[in-house]
DNA sequence: ATGACATGTGTCATCGATGACACATGCCAT
DNA sequence: ATGGCATGTGTCATCGATGACACATGTCAT
């Protein structure tokens, strides 16, 4: 009964006669013993965790749906997650990668570092890392989602409802990150697609039905820009019939705008959002371009494994937006359904 | 240069010369030298981990809230969090706990265990447990919130708007956790202060006025079970002025069916929701009774280090939930005012 | 001069799992 | 009978941090 006969039993490798298993199968049972993952992982020099550092957890759905994603398969290849919130301080994500670094965690997934200088010193350290959603660097593999193809699948859907006058709410790329030409591609091609898709229906692009600004600021509420994008859009000259609006955060606060004017969704505005996070819980079901959330940590894990692994280069993946309807869009209001309702 | 001399210099403890300190101090910056937390932890027998079940973070911004808190004061204490989704399985919870034990985890929370023996076995293993709004057993403490004051307060808040009609959306406390009488104390305190609150107001009880069912199933979306009640509700002979749902994603139902129906809030009917986490995302903002989420989560992880740290017996903790008012609740339409808009 | 004490540094067992290795048997083929 | 091999079990160094302990100096008071 050595340890290392033990350690047969429990790993079933090598020789163990069925009475000596026997024995002690039944010792652990009675004893209740469960082996320490520190001393394995120590004396293996390989943890089997992986480090999570995603911006808060609480700021939007995505993030959790994404560390779910990612969990899942983690488990499912028998490592753990250690998750993180920066809550977008740089310091405080240092803090987070040192720790990690000393649990000795496998490999570290971003869903968006809060400064690229973290990333780039865990590359310098060798461990593998993973960015989703966002790439802060070029040097590591990153999972990213194509968002022009859903975003102009939204400017087709709402072109093809017949609607012309059709603005936008979004992101601002120069706010976002402060304009970092990596870190601002997913502002760029949401709003790169609403300019694209407005060029493909033969209408031609108005600064006014353009609000750009931050995503949500969280001192005063969540979808309160898109709220007050949308009070300027409807006291404007000639309001939009169709918004899009690239988060559906801020598609919340277009909502509630439209609603306290007293207008219908979709009867008076159409609106489409952006992840489908919030969608299925608005008045009316949000249209929007839904991200594949619980995909991107998956697939972000997977190149973390394969990193650890040892594998070839892995390469950077991109996965596709699409668009879901629902009832926020509708065709435009004519002219006499207008005077009806004025 | 011997390891217990760095060991002086890292710890700042015993003597060290200024000289070998500043030797040491160099060496550790140009090797980029960083402690081993798995020694460490092997070593002390303390892992300054702790586990963090919760059943489905992306179900209900709620659990993202409460893992925050507990994060944020862990962080604090030197710790760090190890969150867990069980996901609504009993077997799938197992798997996580057995895997906290081998990480040798120095408390567990449990932010709703899938099933009370997955808590007594920690009990057992005299490993610390603390509970955060429900408790499976008497044999630990917990951390919950007393939903009867903030449900008061909503219902007196109605009757004050002159509300004599009105009904609830809400969990069944015989269906939610299959009625265990310890777990379902969340839904008899809310349907309770529903009964309550309506005798105070010298209102009768109808039983056409209480709608209870689960509060969500994940198959089809969120809010369906509001959204089903809600309709209900209106088809019946005299529908309600006033609807108290008792959880914010039950209440976007409500406000969907409400929509749907051309009716509008507060004007119409006035709602009023629970918990805090939908509320400013909905149209109209949504006046619901709040829970202190990261205060749960903060005070249940004080309430483990203080088990851990071998504290006086630990009590149980319970906070007050309360009303806040924002825009859907508002005065009894009038009769004529019905009139006008039918 | 010498014991007491502050200052400074090194040695080593320990935490528990692991895996290389040594050392037993026993059986079969030559 | 004896070498070869399958079967079965034990010993021990290792992973890295820690802290008890031993062993140096040097200084001061008696």
């Amino acid at each position: 009964m050595s340890t290392a006969t033990v350690n047969r039993v429990l790993k079933g490798v090598g020789y163990v006669s069925a009475d000596t298993r026997a024995r002690i199968e039944a010792a652990i049972k009675t004893t209740r013993y469960r082996p320490n993952a520190l001393a394995r992982e120590l004396r293996k020099q390989r943890s089997m965790t992986i480090g999570h550092v995603v911006s808060a957890i609480t700021a939007n759905p995505f993030f959790a749906s994404v560390a779910r994603g990612a969990e899942d398969v983690a488990l499912e290849s028998g490592f753990r997650t250690l998750l993180f919130n920066h809550n977008g301080s740089a310091e405080r994500e240092r803090q987070g990668i040192e720790r990690f670094i000393e649990r000795r965690v496998d490999a570290v997934l971003f869903t968006v570092a809060a400064s690229r200088a973290d990333v780039t010193m865990l590359i310098e350290e060798k461990i593998p890392v993973v960015q989703v959603e966002r790439a802060a660097t070029r040097d590591a593999p990153s999972v990213t989602v194509d968002n022009a193809v859903g975003a102009l699948e939204a400017m087709r859907h709402f072109i093809t409802l017949g609607h012309r006058r059709i603005a936008l709410v979004g992101g601002d790329p120069d706010q976002v990150y402060y304009g970092d030409p990596l870190m601002r591609a997913v502002e760029d091609e949401r709003l790169g697609a609403y300019r694209a898709g407005l060029a493909a229906g033969g209408l031609s692009w108005n600064p006014n039905y353009e609000r750009l600004g931050q995503y949500y600021r969280h001192e005063d509420g969540a979808g309160v820009q898109g709220y007050t994008h949308m009070r300027a859009l409807l006291a404007g000259a000639e309001p939009p019939t169709a918004v899009f609006a690239t988060c559906d955060i801020l598609a919340a606060g277009v909502l509630q705008a439209i609603y306290e004017a007293g207008l219908r969704v979709p009867d008076d505005i159409s609106v489409i959002g952006f992840d489908d996070t919030l969608a299925i819980n608005l008045a009316p079901r949000l249209t929007t371009v839904a991200q594949p959330m619980e995909e991107l940590g998956r697939e972000g894990f997977k190149l973390a494994l394969a990193q650890i692994e040892g594998d070839a280069e892995p390469r950077s993946i991109r996965l596709p937006s699409r668009l879901v309807r629902r009832d926020s869009a509708g065709p435009v209001p004519s002219a006499t359904t207008r005077r009806k309702r004025a």
